[in-house]
DNA sequence: TTGAAAGCGCTAACAC
DNA sequence: GTGTTAGCGCTTTCAA
């Protein structure tokens, strides 16, 4: 099928042979051209055009150590990952931040354990500079093997690592789901909302966890029957609020840790009978515009810049990069937390 | 960052000299040990371990052009690539596969032309050893650009590409759509519907114009204003149900050429009150199950296995890097058409 | 400004 | 079986 069989391509060699230069010349031109006279690298330039000379990157990685790509890594499965807004987001962020220093986004799933030990080769294997991990769930052994194998890293969300000297040494990007959470229940007690609920996410997810931490900042005194687990889907959200509804059929108002669950909390709400907001008002997470504009009633909910936090882990990473950050200590740059925003809509 | 530095990396030099042997054993070993006595083989996995030696893979490629590495290539923006479960589906019949075979899947997004140039360099450059690409419009130069490079490569869907050897050259995978579009018709036919009308895709897919080109196979006097152009979205369905129904109020059936635009279509029919079967037929394309299965009426469709067609793309790849296929002239293999099939439900 | 030469880390003939 | 040796294609001192 090749036009042009990857083995015999020209060569630098070649390269040089035509244009009656050395190797040294040749790759002068080719990269930047700088010292190089003008009509010397003309010629080499027309050589080059010639034989349709392309540089072999094995061969100048091997030598500058750096290969223009950086990894995305998701340890999650297909499905998720296809389903779920907040990674196309995330991705448009880096993929934007990354393209405007040139370099390769290279997005590999790891679906299951079993694809790690592949993935981890892969990264350590020095195919990429660096690798952006979102490791959601508190297990993940990605960040740990990428670490070891000096592959510099950021983390999407907060990791979880016990090791407060390791944490500190590890750059990663979150939101202040914590503050968020506050204020999203502050924003029901201000309408004056006593029996409040919360569907938190997942608790093996550090985001979950945060988010109802915030929610218990507020309200420490909260019964456990205000609050059920979910499992970021809306099916997930319904259910845990047909639970909460069962349990504490007087709740006036309901924190969602993440818009796509409130918006299956508003479906059984309304087929329940209990008017939003009057009856019981609703809060969300996110500010997933596709999802928080298009509820009945178009949800209030807490905002966080998924894109801009995508954008932020590239600039991180591509930072961390430089020979100027320091190669083996506290690294440079330091962790970034994101502001978050009460968006007000109609739901609370 | 780093806990061990890129730059202070063992190297199979630094291995051989701690197990006392040449580098020619340590490679062996590290290669799967063939051709060494075993106690030897432990003295150098010792030392491996010991100095946590991980391989070059720049190295390694340099020598064996060979670096375990397919690139998918999706010219889509990210929108489009997430929200659409085509892919999603693809990919992991993709990931599976290539999984099988211990070859890394390589994600490349390129939204825009702007894209385009990064992603030629990088697959130009080696990284890979061949390409996947998924050139769902007419006018895209990638499959060209990998061609020249003589990066072995498989296209999703039909190529364009008007010059019939260049064609005969180019290995893809695509489903029967002309087939299953008449075998979607011809089941409106048989319900006895006489007024059909047909929702297309975008007319510069080829899985459009073949689907459209099918339904002309058995409807080949349809008058033109029995056919409107979607764009494989809900809305876009909606949209062209209600240009369809304006112009002739009295058709009876629907071939909708996707499910997610019956989807819409469907939505457009009960608002205005024409029930489904009964008033109107409709028949979906694709078989996406949680689009065809949810909707009401379930959706009539034609069935085609979106993750096989990934597989075999990835199988065809794999076989044509094999040593043994034809280096230079035709492809040892084929391209390959999978059949489709009509899934009977509610909706006709 | 240009060229010669020394590797980058690895694999694969070819000897022993 | 194991070691020796010659590259893979490129960048980058160092001399000229």
């Amino acid at each position: 099928m090749p036009a042009r069989p990857a083995a015999h391509r020209p060569t630098l060699e070649a390269v040089a042979a035509r244009a009656g230069v050395s190797r040294a010349t040749v790759s002068r031109v080719v990269n930047g051209g700088a010292g190089v006279r003008g009509p010397l690298a003309e010629r080499v330039r027309a050589a080059v055009d010639e034989l349709g000379y392309i540089p072999n990157q094995a061969a100048r990685t091997l030598v500058t150590r750096r290969n223009g790509a950086i990894a995305v890594v998701v340890a999650e499965p297909e499905s998720r990952f296809f389903t779920d807004p907040f990674f196309a987001q995330q991705v448009r962020g880096i993929s934007r931040e990354l393209a405007a220093h040139d370099n390769q986004l290279v997005l590999l799933l790891t679906g299951g354990a079993a694809d790690h030990e592949r993935v981890g080769r892969y990264l350590t294997g020095g195919h990429v500079d660096g690798a952006l991990i979102f490791s959601l769930h508190a297990d993940d052994s990605l960040p740990v093997i990428a670490r070891n194998a000096g592959v510099p890293t950021v983390i999407g969300g907060r990791p979880t690592w016990p090791d407060p000297d390791t944490r500190r040494r590890t750059l990663y990007v979150d939101c202040d789901n914590r503050g968020g959470a506050r204020d999203a229940v502050r924003r029901l007690l201000a309408l004056g909302r006593r029996r409040i609920a919360h569907i938190a996410g997942p608790l093996d997810q550090p985001a979950s966890i945060d988010r109802l931490d915030g929610f218990r900042d507020v309200l420490p005194d909260i019964a456990p029957g205000l609050i059920a687990e979910g499992d970021f889907t809306p099916e997930g959200g319904a259910r845990a609020m047909e639970r909460l509804l069962e349990r504490s059929p007087d709740l006036d108002g309901v924190f969602a840790a993440s818009d796509v669950m409130a918006s299956g909390a508003l479906r059984v709400l309304r087929a329940r009978g209990r008017r939003v907001p009057d009856d019981v008002a609703v809060v969300g997470f996110d500010d997933m515009v596709s999802v928080a504009e298009w509820t009945d009633p178009p949800l209030t909910t807490i905002r966080q810049d998924i894109e801009e936090m995508g954008r932020l882990m590239a600039q991180l990473l591509l930072h961390a990069l430089e020979p100027a950050s320091d190669p083996d200590g506290v690294p440079a740059v330091s962790s970034i937390i994101t502001p978050t925003r009460l968006v007000v809509r109609a739901s609370a």
